[in-house]
DNA sequence: AGCCAGTAGTGCGCATCGCGCAGTAGTGTC
DNA sequence: GACACTACTGCGCGATGCGCACTACTGGCT
């Protein structure tokens, strides 16, 4: 099956919380994203978000050297990375409850 | 705010059940899921939704005189649409939890 | 009659965004 | 020194929702 729609709109969402919880860099929020249930994101996808993200302020960076292999570009959230995840999160929820109204599947969703 | 996003991949199966649970021509359609929350839903998307689902064979199609304006079109779901909604309708609920999980707002979902 | 609003549908081109794939680069292993 | 793993970048594609313009039919207002 093919989630790649669906994840529109939602990717963004998923990096900032996944950034929000820890310092990261992009090889590893891949990584995040996929052990928890985001299986088939593509690294591609997430560095692009990450670096657009980044644009628009809401992730600030730092290069960090690795001991095993290329440096490593660390994400940390901004205050205003954590504003936008606090509307996406709320849209997230009420965007779930609609469709699940829709879709007769609601699970007495907010 | 900007739903468009969230929408992708999700139109499509609103677009069936909402014909599932009757038949309905694009007007009427539009009309019922901006009822049922997808307030900005463009009326664009749902008629070429519904040329797509038709074209996929997952919807019939009639016409029906109508006493005041023009012709309608109207769409029933077949049996090949109801298998197609029953799968997004599981897609978008593993989805939503998975999605809710990596949020931190998840709400007890299947 | 002339015009506008409401109903109903089609077509066109655009923007967003996730993805596949190729390429670059650093480290360790056989 | 070829290969594998780590890590990041860039390019072009494809799916899909949207805005807008256009057609077309009915009815009401002037």
């Amino acid at each position: 099956m093919d989630t790649t729609q669906l994840l529109k709109g939602v990717l963004d969402a998923a990096v900032l919380a996944v950034v929000e919880a820890e310092d990261g860099y992009g090889y590893d929020v891949v990584r995040r994203l996929r052990s928890q249930g985001l299986d088939d994101v593509g690294d591609a996808s997430v560095y692009g978000t990450l670096r657009r993200l980044y644009a628009d302020g809401a992730l600030t960076s730092y290069v960090v050297p690795s001991a095993a292999g290329p440096h490593r570009k660390y994400y940390g959230i901004t205050t205003h990375g954590r504003q936008m995840l606090a509307i996406q999160r709320k849209e997230w929820q009420e965007f779930a409850a609609t469709v699940g109204g829709v879709l007769g599947t609601r699970n007495e969703a907010a």
